[in-house]
DNA sequence: ATAAACTTTCAAAAGGTTTTGAAAGTTTAA
DNA sequence: TTAAACTTTCAAAACCTTTTGAAAGTTTAT
């Protein structure tokens, strides 16, 4: 395979897991034709490369600084925005991470915490398997985040180690 | 906050995060009904419960059934089917990951293998820039999925008493 | 064999999300 | 100023996913 074709692949399979991963297609590709590109492309190279309108391109770059993946840059003597991303993938992985905790997961933790102090009547089976759940639920969903802070906090290389150290 | 307004709030709540993470909002609603309630439902009762018609009805439950967190149940002497939802949290977190891990992240490997092959001349920026990003990409992909292994496998107190020893 | 009870299918409709592109807005240079 | 260069906006269009519901299919009891 010769390096234009590896490209697109890339393009297209970083889209599709974008989007299964409910991330917008278009930005995912986007994000992923900065990270095989090693300087930084003003709106015009993304709308020419991907084939997007303008407007498309400007919104979807605007999201991308939004997630802290993708910086503008402004270059001396020139009038247009170079945007350019961060290619150090444990990097990218915790903004995604930390993003998508306080966006998604902090609104829960937050519902579930009101949930659990439902109170009802402890011979109801209703209540009992509800009680259950939310409890249950509840404890993982802390556990999820206080792992995702430890990720927060770590050194790659640290935190890959320790985690393969529990089967060692 | 009264029982069936907690039922209602969990199950809206569950669908939005659902919805968020790539999976069908009716689907995850459906999810979290049969985990607060105690017995196995009918279609009907889930088409009652949610106002969805019969044909969504029957298609979700059979997703969710392929997802295996959710099983038949047959009652002597019925002709209806039931629909029971396991409700240990942690054997449907281990049962998601297993599948994701399989329909999502096996297929992006396989071709991130692919593309950590690719052959170019190493004085060219764009060749470089493209090499370096899929092999780290490559790297942490099968990092995650060495850590979904061991999850897999274990136990649920020790799985999250492993994490926590981490920084203790 | 028949009919009632129940499940599945799938084309069409509804609903939701993304994209477009032209117009409006902004900044800079002269 | 003015106008060129560039960015942003947003209503409408395109596209994609989900849902509906009636019809077809299946199973069971008699």
């Amino acid at each position: 395979m010769q390096l234009p074709e590896a490209k697109q692949k890339f393009i297209e399979t970083w889209g599709k897991l974008g989007s299964e991963w409910g991330i917008n297609r278009t930005m995912a590709q986007v994000h992923a034709l900065l990270l095989v590109t090693p300087d930084a492309l003003t709106t015009e190279q993304v709308m020419e490369e991907l084939s997007i309108s303008r407007g498309n391109a400007n919104m979807t770059l605007r999201d991308l600084m939004s997630w802290g993946l993708v910086e503008k840059q402004l270059k001396p003597g020139e009038r247009k925005e170079y945007f350019y991303a961060d290619k150090d993938i444990w990097n990218i992985a915790r903004q995604v991470a930390k993003e998508r905790r306080k966006r998604e997961l902090e609104p829960v933790l937050k519902t579930l915490e009101e949930l659990v102090q439902v109170k009802g009547d402890k011979n109801d089976p209703d209540f009992k398997t509800f009680n259950k759940s939310m409890t249950d639920i509840n404890k993982m969903s802390k556990n999820v985040d206080r792992m995702l802070d430890t990720m927060l906090k770590a050194d790659e290389s640290w935190f890959w180690g320790s985690i393969f150290k529990m089967f060692k």
